[in-house]
RNA sequence: GCAGAUGUGGCGGAACUGGUAGACGCACAGGACUUAAAAUCCUGCGGGACUUAACCUCCCGUGCCGGUUCGAUUCCGGCCAUCUGCACCA
């Protein structure tokens, strides 16, 4: 049959009766568990970037399987979120309603790609088999002091009367109404990853990753060694300290500054100042953190009219409060040094505070202010003439001393704020009793069911919390009343353990079996977009460690190997998106060519970890390719069993060596997803296998016949159907995916032969054709009794010759 | 601002640890087949010089300028452009 989406459809329904991609743990072969980061069924369907993500990974799974691998690729659906309650904002639609249809068309469109999933083994984060394991994970987080709950700012739209996302904060107002965003403050729930921050560092070196995403990793964590160094108040009723990397520059400390946020700011703040200050926090809390991490604007900042004490020479300084100090990084307090730290200048200079320098650079002393290098110190008392790196040991012995300063390590990294005031979510399993306090909700009631019935539109409330249904409970200690939490749980919550619950998907005693976990971890190969080099990917390896920690696991990281896909532009030449119009939908394609030809295409026409703009214009040369491929099949079958010629001679030796190197290296090209390379020598083995046709009147049936069988099997990971299809056309009755990758022959291989290049000064001038099997010497014969070799050797005053073994001849002359 | 990535024909893209730059394909051009077109097949296809033409030969060419090397798309230094992250990190 030619191929088309008949042929797809044909397959699928055989495929899903003979459950050809069944999972059996026992099944023999050393286990390979790979996986694509699940999608998100927002949308009604999947989008080009998910055909772009699943089908090359697809193809991989399906080659690691024939190569005699036990292949575990589930598949699954992130499906809580804001999106889906947006969505339902909007038409009214239920989030459940929306969801659970999406997920059932994306299934179908999955089985329509050819994905080779066991939907055995699939999960969808917002159904309450899996939800209540992300809240029993809470749960033990809670337990160990890895979940704690603590005032943090959240953007409040005052007119929609609802916490917004980052995302729908734009230029600082909110994206429904326009109203300027605020800055509100909240209880809510964290997880404590700072805890590991150090492992997770240091970690990375294990993981056969991307080096930008570690990198991006590195600069998330963002780990900076220094000191903390405690200020007092001048009449030593308070005291705080300011963390800083430069403590050689302690002399020229002219003021400190605290975040505004800071509660010391009410403690310290003089009556005449007063005012100021408090009109100065009230406008930093109109700031979201986008506008206030702003370099654009200016520094500001007001004075608290208190002054402290610089612990080392005892000098009064004051104190300020400024929105460039953050009150969750380092200790929220910096000693402001301005000869030496741009910010601090720029602000000094503002504010007219005095600027001293105290480092020197030799050999240019007259270096401008500020700078921030290291060098000599000045006007540091004791100290001056230490190197920078000398001064820092020195001065935090002497302040450590006097219990006024020690060493430190700070972290970038923050909390992971899980708590969201939204209904599409898992709730999380706490309830406030009136006398007991915060109780967590005993395991053997989970789940906490998310309500159907709730009124979820935006009025000044979380939406659980108008649900008295829900609200209202007792308390499981005294039984006394009272209420749930109704925050419900970030949904990177979800996805940071998902890849432990696929191999157990219906375990309904526990998350997960450890020993069966232990037994499929880590994940072999993880395959997702670098959008999450930083969120997702550092937040499923905190989890890995967390549950590790508490015994549920026994590694360290959850993905060994990770590969991400580059994105499909649109036609454009930019991101695909809704509002600018350009995306294109796989749909309309795979109707019109079959899914093979449309995967195939996304393979050869674009290089997997670059993706690159859609243009449809390639595509025909697939259906191309797919029919040059049929025609050889006919061919083949003309000749099958009729031996016309059993001699093996020169050209069924070149067809058979070309044969097994097409074997290696489109097995090493999809190894390394360089799929697009892996379709473009399967190509040229069928140009070769044409050539090998025409060029002889009388074929070697069995050599001819080997080479096509081994041919389609190379196909099949990239196209399955059509590779089936054409599998039962060759008179197979067993599926093609049962196949073992072609082996290599090593004394096929050998033999054949080569050109060597022949260069004048690195420049090509000839080459010399010699056989493989040759020793260096023959080879070197063969080179020095060439004709042309003879001429330019003579003609020319050679300096030198050098010959690389195999590769080059080159010939170095003076003019 | 900081960090990272990328830059190769008209286009998508090849080139293993420095060793024949442009694999494979698209587009294009010419030819065969056809009444014709489509499809298919064959040939050519980085730029330039030389040449009546063909073959040869020569020069230039992997963003730009330098360096290391017998030899650089590959390594090093400096620039330019584009893209992507991160955002005053003390």
């Amino acid at each position: 049959m030619e191929y088309s989406k008949k042929v797809d459809q044909k397959w699928q329904k055989k495929w899903k009766e003979e459950e050809i991609y069944k999972y059996d743990p026992k099944k023999e072969g050393k286990k390979f568990y790979t996986m694509e980061m699940f999608s998100y069924p927002s949308g009604a369907k999947l989008h080009l970037g998910h055909w772009f993500n699943f089908a090359p990974a697809d193809s991989f799974a399906r080659f690691k399987s024939m190569q005699g691998y036990n292949v575990f690729h589930p598949m699954g659906f992130d499906a809580f979120g804001l999106p889906a309650e947006n969505y339902a904002i909007k038409t009214g639609i239920h989030p459940e309603d929306s969801t659970l249809k999406n997920i059932e068309t994306m299934k179908k469109q999955l089985d329509e790609m050819g994905g080779s999933y066991d939907w055995d083994y699939s999960v969808e984060t917002c159904m309450p088999n899996y939800y209540k394991w992300t809240q029993w994970l809470f749960l033990q987080l809670y337990k160990a002091g890895l979940a704690y709950k603590k005032e943090a700012p959240v953007n409040w739209c005052d007119s929609c009367k609802t916490v917004l996302a980052n995302e729908q904060v734009i230029d600082g107002k909110c994206e429904r109404c326009g109203t300027l965003v605020e800055r509100k403050k909240l209880a809510q729930w964290f997880f404590k990853i700072t805890d590991y921050a150090e492992e997770l560092l240091q970690d990375l070196d294990k993981l056969d990753w991307p080096e930008p995403t570690k990198k991006i990793q590195t600069n998330w964590i963002g780990k900076s060694e220094g000191a903390e160094v405690t200020f007092k108040g001048e009449k030593g009723d308070f005291e705080f300290n300011v963390f800083t990397t430069r403590v050689d520059t302690i002399y020229g400390v002219t003021c400190v500054v605290i975040a505004p946020e800071s509660e010391l700011v009410k403690k310290i703040t003089t009556p005449d100042r007063k005012e100021a200050v408090e009109n100065y926090i009230k406008e930093t809390a109109k700031l979201n953190e986008i506008d206030r991490l702003s370099t654009e604007r200016p520094k500001t900042g007001v004075f608290t009219g208190a002054y402290a004490i610089n612990p080392i020479n005892n000098e009064k300084v004051e104190i300020w409060i400024a929105d460039y100090v953050l009150e969750d990084y380092g200790t929220g307090a910096v000693m402001v040094v301005p000869a030496h730290d741009e910010r601090d200048f720029i602000f000094a200079k503002k504010y007219n505070l005095p600027i001293k320098s105290v480092i020197k650079i030799e050999g240019d002393e007259d270096r401008k202010l500020p700078f921030h290098d290291y060098g000599i110190l000045i006007n540091s008392e004791k100290y001056n003439g230490l190197t920078s790196s000398e001064a820092k040991e020195k001065i935090i012995e002497e302040l450590a001393k006097k219990g006024l300063g020690k060493k430190t390590i700070s972290y970038r990294l923050k909390d992971w704020l899980v708590s969201r005031q939204r209904y599409w979510g898992a709730p999380i399993p706490i309830i406030y009793c009136d006398k007991c306090g915060i109780v967590p909700v005993p395991e053997k009631d989970l789940p906490v069911l998310l309500p159907y019935d709730v009124e979820f539109k935006p009025d000044g409330e979380s939406p659980l919390k108008k649900s008295k249904e829900f609200m209202e409970c007792t308390c499981p200690n005294c039984g006394g009343h009272a209420l749930r939490e109704a925050d419900t749980l970030d949904t990177f919550v979800c996805s940071s353990w998902y890849e432990l619950r696929y191999p157990d998907a219906k375990n309904n005693e526990k998350a997960f079996d450890k020993e069966t976990i232990d037994k499929m971890a880590p994940i072999d190969c993880y395959v997702g977009g670098k959008e999450h080099a930083a969120m997702h990917l550092i937040y499923v390896r905190f989890m890995t460690k967390a549950l590790r920690d508490l015994g549920f696991l026994s590694f360290d990281e959850p993905f060994k190997r990770l590969i991400h896909q580059g994105l499909i532009l649109g036609p454009d030449g930019n991101k695909m998106s809704k509002s600018k119009g350009n995306t294109v939908s796989p749909d309309e394609y795979v109707d019109k060519y079959g899914s093979d030809v449309f995967r195939m295409y996304l393979m050869f026409g674009f290089e997997y970890k670059q993706g690159g703009p859609w243009d449809e214009k390639g595509i025909d040369s697939m259906v191309r390719y797919f029919s040059r491929i049929e025609k050889l099949i006919e061919t083949a079958l003309k000749y099958k069993g009729k031996e016309n010629n059993s001699e093996i001679g020169e050209k069924e030796e070149d067809l058979l060596r070309f044969k097994n190197l097409c074997i290696k290296s489109i097995g090493e090209d999809i190894d390394n997803f360089h799929f697009n390379t892996a379709v473009a020598k399967s190509m040229e083995l069928l140009n070769k296998i044409n050539d090998y046709i025409k060029e002889n009147d009388k074929i070697n049936e069995k050599v001819f016949y080997e080479t096509i069988e081994t041919y389609i099997k190379l196909l099949a990971p990239l196209a399955p159907h059509f590779t089936e299809e054409i599998w039962e056309t060759l008179g197979h009755t067993t599926s093609i995916h049962k196949e073992k990758w072609p082996e290599i022959k090593e004394n096929e291989m050998k033999g054949g032969t080569k050109d060597i290049p022949i260069q004048v000064n690195g420049k090509l001038k000839l080459c010399v054709t010699i056989n493989v099997n040759d020793s260096n010497d023959e080879i070197l014969n063969k080179i020095k009794s060439n004709e042309q070799v003879i001429d330019l050797l003579s003609k020319n005053n050679v300096v030198k010759e050098i010959y690389v073994p195999g590769k080059i001849f080159n010939i170095v002359v003076k003019k």
